[in-house]
RNA sequence: GCGUUCGUAGCUCAGCUGGAUAGAGCGACGGACUUCGAAUCCGUAGGCCGCAGGUUCGAGUCCUGCCGGACGCACCA
């Protein structure tokens, strides 16, 4: 079943270009024959326009006709033709100057979207049916706990794989680890200087902080030592070595960081299918490299590393393999993928990472390209943009980074403030765990309402506030949507003696909503393709919003007349059902009550 | 210097891939609660869409140049 909006503006396509075709044949103009592909439709800017619009301006030359009269004269023959063959779903057709203007009949899209709330209609979109693809986020250092920018990554991630698996693809999520290195060699020496053996427990630290901690302490030791950096690359050669010692440690630490790294994943509510972890496979992707030079597509420079000259598309010349044989960050990735690649043959992998990695991506990409691997084409390098605070930007050094859990923490304890400020903790239950979700709500749908391309600047204050374009907003309209329904439940009002009947549902204000509702499918399928979870934020929000005013002035269950009770009861169930469906997708925790 | 990217209301952001009078939210000002939750809603004010050319019937959207910001240009990740 494809999807009504998309139905509807296809079939309308096809119908507009048989009549510009009847057209010109009447015309005898031989060389204007239109397919339906060619027939531009647009959504028209105000309702009196109806719902699908198509400016007639591109056929004036090959009609040599002013578009008004294309617009009228098609108008015409599409008015016989409709009377003729009748579209599967109906609508008029009238003109606006040069554009021709489709109005959708309400009674007929009213009575699908009743229907099918909550069946068929809302079915995943067959856009990417059959397509496996693969996201790979998150991606944490393990020396320090998760910050603001790593939960603007994990939650487009996560967000994007919702979408693009209700758009019908088969969606694998994956994380590397990163688990070894210099950095994590800094955590442990500064731990060896000042951690006497204590754990976590110890200092009542949630695991990772006390590893994050020990890291910042680096610095200190730094001064105090000036041979610091010098131990920390001898710590992690000795890691290499495979030093008993020095691995229990790293295994002591590294798992405390994973541990707590993953309770903040379980509490933001991201997931993965697959983790892989870079102790495992940083010494991948050498052969590779080595292959390539032995074919000629790489050279060993006068130094003796192994380079690649990227001159010709204008990246330069990129080393891939030291002078001493060891992997580098971009060695591992190209064994990475290959390895990904053959556990799991993906149409496509999206990398999500930050836009300062823009042109490692590009070289990676080309790298395995020139390797010979075609799917090296579907690789695609989702970058966005960093987080900045209204106080400035996030510093390590400055201690202005913001932490993850604090930041839960915090927007947590706004939102608890402002339940028992409006004496809603009876009606809420368990307050503590609703003002969590109301917190998740506002920092998911702040971080995710900006394209992802761009820089951002989090207002934590303004994201958790309840009124406006933020997550507690849509969180509230499907609050009051559930409030209603409860209350039908409860056997208030008198919609249970009523009949539906869709014809008390095409006012204005009704159609309005109903329009939006038809074009979720849609608007999902432009935000999978787009590989852009605001284009759903700011949908959902308008959704949200218009719900609002609908019912502020459409009673539902305060109604004397039990047709319209019952048939408005219907309206809110599919509402409410997409809304759940679009806040879901966004990270956004729906809940019945807040 | 080179590359990538962004520049839209006082602030934070949209603008459906080139179409009809450029939209939201916040902030400001003014209104609406004996009626399904006022954590809401309505109204008003606020714009040479960074600047200048070009393509087009038509440009916030595409191409070029300039200006301004961000990020890259490691045998770090």
């Amino acid at each position: 079943m494809e999807h009504l909006m998309e139905y509807y503006v296809d079939q309308w396509k096809s119908i507009i270009a048989n009549c510009l075709n009847e057209l010109a044949f009447q015309k005898e103009l031989k060389d204007a024959y239109l397919s339906s592909q060619d027939i531009i439709a647009e959504k028209p800017p105000r309702p009196e326009f109806g719902d699908i619009g198509f400016p007639m301006f591109s056929y004036a030359k090959q009609f040599r006709m002013p578009p008004a009269r294309i617009a009228a004269e098609v108008a015409n023959v599409c008015n016989i033709k409709t009377d003729t063959e009748k579209p599967i779903w109906p609508g008029t057709v009238k003109t606006a100057g040069p554009y021709i203007n489709i109005y959708l009949d309400k009674k007929y899209v009213a009575n699908y979207v009743l229907e099918n709330a909550e069946k068929e209609f809302w079915e995943s979109s067959p856009l990417f049916n059959g397509r496996r693809i693969m996201i790979e986020f998150s991606c944490p250092n393990t020396n320090k706990p998760l910050h603001l920018g790593h939960l603007r990554n994990n939650v487009l991630g996560e967000s994007l794989s919702r979408i693009m698996k209700e758009a019908g693809a088969e969606v694998k999520k994956v994380n590397l680890i990163n688990d070894r290195g210099i950095h994590i060699c800094k955590s442990m020496l500064a731990y060896l200087a000042y951690g006497e053996g204590r754990t976590p427990e110890d200092e009542g630290l949630k695991s990772d902080h006390f590893v994050g901690k020990y890291y910042v302490l680096f610095n200190r030791l730094k001064d105090e030592d000036p041979s610091a950096e010098e131990k920390a690359q001898e710590l992690l050669q000795k890691w290499e070595a495979g030093d008993a010692d020095v691995i229990a440690l790293w295994e002591k630490m590294n798992n405390w960081a994973v541990e707590g790294i993953m309770a903040t994943y379980r509490r933001q509510k991201v997931s993965f299918d697959e983790f892989d972890f870079e102790h495992e496979t940083y010494k991948l992707g050498k052969e590779e490299v080595l292959e390539g030079l032995a074919r000629g597509i790489f050279y060993r420079a006068e130094d003796g590393s192994i380079q690649v000259d990227l001159e010709d598309i204008g990246l330069g010349k990129k080393v891939l393999l030291r002078k001493d044989g060891t992997s580098i960050y971009i060695t591992q990735d190209i064994g990475t993928a290959i390895m990904r690649y053959n556990r799991w043959p993906f149409h496509e992998l999206v990398y999500v990472v930050a836009s300062e990695q823009q042109y490692h991506f590009k070289v990676l990409f080309e790298v395995l390209r020139r390797l010979g691997y075609n799917w090296a084409e579907n690789l695609y390098h989702l970058s966005y943009g960093l987080v900045n605070l209204p106080s400035g930007r996030m510093k390590t050094r400055e201690g202005t980074v913001v932490d993850a859990d604090d930041l839960i923490d915090e927007l947590t304890r706004l939102a608890a403030n402002e339940i028992a400020d409006k004496r809603r903790e009876e009606a809420v239950g368990d307050i503590k765990d609703v003002a969590e979700q109301v917190a998740l709500g506002a920092l998911h749908y702040f971080l995710l309402q900006v394209s992802p391309a761009k820089d951002m600047l989090y207002n934590p204050e303004q994201s958790i506030s309840f009124t406006g374009d933020t997550g507690p907003y849509i969180q509230y309209m499907g609050a009051r949507a559930s409030s209603i329904l409860r209350k039908y439940k409860n056997g208030e009002g008198n919609a249970n003696q009523g009949k539906i009947n869709v014809s008390l549902i095409v006012s204005d204000s009704d159609w309005s909503l109903m329009r939006l509702l038809i074009e979720f499918p849609h608007t999902i399928e432009q935000s999978a393709k787009n590989k852009d979870p605001s284009i759903l934020a700011a949908y959902t929000h308008q959704l949200a919003s218009e719900f609002s005013v609908w019912y502020r002035d459409n009673p539902v269950l305060n109604n004397d007349n039990p047709d319209i009770s019952a048939s408005r009861l219907a309206f809110v169930i599919a509402i409410r059902e997409t809304l759940r469906r679009a806040s879901n997708l966004l990270c956004i925790p729906f809940l019945d009550a807040m």
